[in-house]
DNA sequence: GTCATAATATGACGAATAGTCAAAAAATGA
DNA sequence: TCATTTTTTGACTATTCGTCATATTATGAC
């Protein structure tokens, strides 16, 4: 089925991914030329093409990647059905939290890949690969939504639904996070980014009508067991190539 | 003060922002070139330069622009004092909605200016000049917070303040915003942003201790005036000349 | 009106870099 | 061993940003 040959591009594939993200995070996306990657890759530049059709095939590869992350984190919170729903939702928005902390600059070139100028020039077909797994991943936190609402530990108010609150959920973690990366957040003087989640998640979860979950020590202590988990997922995940910086 | 050779020399920076203007939207960011705008101007490249160090310095600047139609957009729903402070959060989503609607474009070019590429090649003055604005426009967000908070119209949970029920709105309206235009979006079945957004924010509003505030007709009514006003604040705001598309 | 000087505009040019493709090198297996 | 296929290479083209010496225009002193 898979030939050494055919492993082998693979391989490579894979090692170009992870060069590459070292160095668009190293040096920022412009000053990264396909020659650097090619250079980096001992590889010369017409092979890194064989891989992908353009720089921007490259990012938006990178995004795909990480985006499984998040899938694969959330859907690990997903599986303890044990867990109170809204606990569940709580680990959702802790697991965000720490993507932000740990994988800062991935974040920085998913919206870089979202922004206009990328969609355009990419493929649909792999477009489509990274639209599809944040699908997945979205019906993963309505499917929690759901189980809350068929627990009646969350009453639906007027005007919405488990897509309305998970939508509602992932714009206000993804907001919050994406403007306190602008300038013009840097110039409120602010509390850390994870505070202001934390708090406003708290607020929505209750504004949306879920039974309020107090936070006791106990269950601080089973978030923090879960973080711990968590971050070894996160860390797990991406190649050792990258611990270069 | 202003000598002639002055104010041509601001009116033809404008120009250049209005044409520059439209020629991204209508093509898109990667499509215009300096020269294109140069040959739209029917000036030369080194007189463009002249006004704008690069690309990105323009596009900054048509942000600054955006960026001061938004603070007016809020600033007069600020000054309406005789308000409901409810009612005038619910008028400042409600503008924020229209944006989307009318200058959808523009937002695109503020998100895009957000990216990191941008801000790392601009002039940090250039940049200020945007984020002075933006900060002056979360303040009088804040402010209508605060007045609700004076008015023991708004009970303050623990862990809250006015700073993060206003970030935490604005984090909303962006993320929703946002997300409902990347592709992922897109691939799932959802309700109109601005039906998203209408229903999350009032949630929202009620999970920060908000008192609620029924939407009767009559109030409907006033909404609905108001948005009138709002809309010819927006097509009042730029140049004639963007009317060509 | 003329002319020296200052201000402004021009577009050819250099530099950087994405992406191509014909030719070279390597691998394959008859 | 060698003909054929596959893979790799890097010189080359095309594009476009940004510069700057030169050309053009405006000014205002005489």
């Amino acid at each position: 089925m898979t030939s050494r040959k055919q492993r082998e591009i693979i391989e490579r594939h894979e090692q170009i991914l992870a060069k590459a993200r070292y160095l668009f995070i190293a040096n920022g996306y412009h000053s990264v030329t396909m020659d650097s990657i090619a250079i980096e890759m001992e590889y010369s530049k017409g092979t890194i093409y064989q891989h992908f059709n353009c720089k921007e095939c490259i990012i938006i590869s990178l995004c795909s990647r990480f985006c499984t992350l998040v899938f694969e984190l959330f859907s690990f919170i997903e599986k303890e059905k044990q867990l109170n729903a809204r606990l569940q939702i709580i680990l959702i928005f802790e697991a965000f939290i720490l993507l932000q902390e740990l994988r800062h600059d991935d974040i920085q070139l998913k919206n870089l890949a979202d922004s206009q100028p990328f969609s355009t020039k990419v493929p649909d077909e792999l477009l489509n690969e990274s639209h599809k797994i944040e699908q997945r991943t979205f019906q993963l936190v309505v499917d929690i939504v759901n189980k809350a609402i068929d627990n009646k530990q969350l009453k639906l108010k007027e005007n919405s639904n488990a897509e309305y609150i998970a939508f509602g959920g992932w714009g206000l973690a993804h907001g919050i996070y994406t403007l306190t990366q602008n300038g013009c957040a840097s110039a409120i003087p602010l509390p850390h980014p994870k505070d202001l989640l934390r708090a406003n998640a708290q607020l929505f979860l209750n504004g949306v009508g879920w039974e309020t979950y107090s936070l006791t020590d106990k269950r601080k202590q089973l978030i923090a067991n879960y973080s711990v988990r968590f971050r070894e997922i996160i860390y797990s995940y991406y190649p050792s190539s990258e611990d270069e910086y």
